[in-house]
DNA sequence: TAATAAGTTCGATGGTTGTCAAACAGTTCG
DNA sequence: CGAACTGTTTGACAACCATCGAACTTATTA
């Protein structure tokens, strides 16, 4: 069952807004894969898990870089049952850098 | 003497607006060297001779970052003497993916 | 309990990349 | 001409990184 109740969800650790470095930002949005997650997040606007991405790597290569987005700050990843939900920091993001995923992901191809 | 005639600027070779590609951009901006470079680009406005960067890297990475901005179409060289003047391309950009370097500017630290 | 499913971790590998020093090329100036 | 100056190119090297497969962990389900 998927868990829906009132239970705290379970946060993979993530970077603190203010501890988003730019650089890190750049290095994980530079490649192809990654920056292919971030714009299906976009499209979907709802939390999807990693196996929903139809990324073209193997499961430990995009395991790899859902880490790298998450420690960057760009992602966000909870619990739930033996799935990884993944949504955009949309909101932390803007507060850090005003714009920048906006223009990013305005930029489609 | 500084060429300031009406000779045509040499320009080195630039991708066109429309063939920036947002990867590019983004894994030339992941480099810590790089970022420093565009935002003194930034901070004083004005086109800037390669050795006037204090970067802290030999002359000959500097050469290499300068060649991997130009070619991810985030800034313009043009041949002056024995100089090579370095400024954004700052119009073509905001026309290819507007607001993005805005943002990236305005995020200061 | 056993099997399946979703991801992670580990080890290895090949390619990319940031770095330097030395040599080189073009420009300016004495 | 020759020296000094600005930056590029080349070769080498170490670090990083994207990728895969296999083994592992945890959770669901038959």
């Amino acid at each position: 069952m998927s868990t829906s109740h009132l239970e705290t969800p379970v946060l993979l650790p993530e970077p603190a807004p203010e501890d988003i470095a730019l650089e890190s930002v750049f290095h994980a949005l530079g490649d192809p894969v990654r920056l292919e997650i971030v714009r299906k997040l976009n499209a979907t606007d709802e939390a999807k898990a990693c196996g929903t991405f139809d990324l073209p790597v193997g499961k430990s290569t995009a395991s790899h870089h859902f880490k790298v987005l998450r420690e960057a700050g760009l992602i966000r990843q909870r619990l739930d049952g033996r799935e990884r939900l993944t949504e955009l920091r949309l909101d932390d993001l803007e507060k850090r850098f005003p714009g920048l995923l906006k223009s990013v992901l305005a930029a489609d191809r």
